[in-house]
DNA sequence: AATGAATGAGCTTTCATTCAT
DNA sequence: AATGAATGAAAGCTCATTCAT
């Protein structure tokens, strides 16, 4: 699937067999879509013309699975950053060990924007368009990212950070991917390439930051 | 003036001298109220109309002081940018040493935004809406913290980070105020109340992540 | 369907049966509105929203057959043009000699200017304010006229006049159909009545011109 | 004056004497200005800020000469005309007979375009956007030409046509002025270069339809 | 269920005119 | 008398949404 185009892929519905599978590909595909058009110009110029064309369906068939252009908007985001979690769970899973874990979570959540180069953009802008799942998605991760601060400091591997302190350093940890995503794409948009340079630099703060000792020599 | 209402404080030109001081106080009005307006309603919502009735003018006038909206909604975060440096500097000054510098201008910074509160979306959103302002506004603000991070090292108060490192973490460090901004912003959008906790987190881990060694007591 | 008033006439698709048929009469529709709208106002006050209006569609109906109202007044002309070329052409059927062709097809002109008084003020400010149309107008109708005047030469109906001066003298008669509709117009430019005397001048001047020898008594 | 340019013309009122006089002169650069930019781009796009700027005075100065824009429009074509059968008579005077004067006046008027090139432009544009001017216009020069024809007609010189007729001839052959002035416009409307043929055939075409004699040789 | 044409609210922008200086 | 900034009416156009097919 990785591979089809775009279009193959939105399209993909009409291969569909039953009638309910036909159904969820084609709400699967307006999705996508609108995370391809949104990715590339904004929320706020994604027309619903744009989304049903790109997801090749009539432009009617669109208000078939979303209340309103609205309703989607806010599905974007909650839906793309479970896709993300998912995506970050599986390649970290097996790792052992907070610095060992960090980094590799780190690091998938920038492979994770090799595929969907959208993701910065959507996640910048659904706070002001979709405030509702942006708070869904922040608590979302930070909830998981602050469980795991939290089992690291209980293992001992952390300094002395209160759970309070911790949700904090979990906000600045989420806001340093963000911008470093922003700050490393590329300028058409298409595509993410974090130099090794700055993944050095961020692991080096983060550890000198919570575990209070530099990055071991590898 | 400070605790003029936003409407009278727009209207204040009426009451202008000069004719070029006049013209002076429209456009200030009119930045003014963009400003208001963009912080509550977003970049893609701010119609002119509402800018100019925000500021008591008629909507004609606003084409006599930006040659389009988009013209305007381009010089609003570099005005504000600007502001914010000013503010911060000013009460930074005097401050002496990494810590303190960096403590107060983290303050001053949530200062400012007592007065600014739209600060924070605007920022945000001018990354779609006025990417060039943006750009400007990111350079300014990185350019002189990463200045600071290296007169600090030359100082030897920091672990040994390389001048690109020093970038990065720069970057890091104003995407948390960015990201704790928006955090601690009250549901309205009207205030931002950063918590003693958030900043005490915000200092501990930039000093042991930078420093090496954890805050002093006071 | 002559007598039906404008509105009644432009309302007629209402009654429309398949879907495409309903396509074709609002395009329509619209055309015959554009016409009478800028026949009486003009093109440059001919607004988009007095044109949906005699329509009778909604505003935003245009935009969905016409890429911009620039687009309808290019296609405004050059539609009239093949319908007054139409009703020539059948009306000077059967018609033979230089004569008898010319008279049939001046007082034809005329006629179907009952039809559509509005064609004379449409044709003058094409020139200005959709010069595509007039051009490509100009060039059917004079193309149209130089043939025939070579045939009537060929025939040796005609004074002895090369192929070059044959063009220059078409245009001066398609000035003089135009200047001399735009003369007997009624003040409100509602009809266009022709005194015999005035066809009888052309003709004498016609043929005198042309031919070298006065009308015939008839 | 004649080859100032523009702009130091419309300015030259700087240099007047008496009140008056300035006032007067103010009130010719406006109307040359207007001259000049409907010649340009048309009545419908000449704008009140276009024809101060080009006259070199202020916006607001406009009305103190012009009641509304419409009012400056109403006396363009009439001052111009004016102009215009000045310019004729002067390079007619002296003629003899039909044939000497009617070519004498057809190429001066095509002369009298190399000097105002946006005559056939205002002179077309006025019928739709200043009626009042054409109409009072059009009775000017058809009553001379009325006056000339029947003038050439009691000397014997032409064929015989009743009053009535001579007016519609006289109209015929004032379309032809203007048409073959508008055909013979160069692309970018700054000049008018009316070919050898073209006159030759005028000439020819007139001689047979009014003398009822081919033109002779020269 | 899928469609796409119809719709009007609402946008940005222009510009003739007014009026305080 | 000359000025140019202020103004709001009115324009062209877009687009989310509805609805008949």
């Amino acid at each position: 699937m990785k591979h089809m185009t775009n279009v193959a892929r939105a399209a993909s519905w009409k291969t569909a067999s039953s009638r309910s599978e036909r159904s969820e590909r084609i709400r699967s595909a307006l999705l996508s879509a609108a995370a391809e058009v949104v990715g590339e110009v904004g929320y706020a110029e994604a027309s619903v013309t744009m989304i049903t064309q790109r997801a090749g369906v009539g432009q009617g068939t669109f208000y078939n699975y979303f209340k309103s252009r609205q309703d989607l908007l806010d599905s974007l985001l909650p839906d793309l950053g479970e896709q993300m979690l998912d995506y970050v769970r599986d390649e970290a899973v097996g790792g052992s060990g907070f610095r060992d874990l960090e980094e590799k979570s780190f690091r998938a959540f920038f492979g994770f924007l090799k595929s969907t180069p959208q993701f910065p953009r959507i996640l910048n802008e659904a706070e002001s368009f979709a405030p509702a799942g942006f708070q869904k998605h922040l608590d979302n991760v930070s909830k998981r990212y602050i469980r795991f601060l939290q089992r690291s400091m209980k293992n001992g591997e952390l300094q002395d950070y209160s759970e309070g302190e911790l949700e904090v350093v979990a906000y600045m940890l989420m806001a340093a991917r963000s911008y470093l995503s922003q700050r490393y794409m590329s300028p058409d948009g298409r595509s993410v390439e974090l130099p090794r340079l700055a993944a050095d630099a961020y692991m080096k703060f983060v550890l000198y930051g919570l575990v209070g000792r530099p990055p071991e020599e590898k």
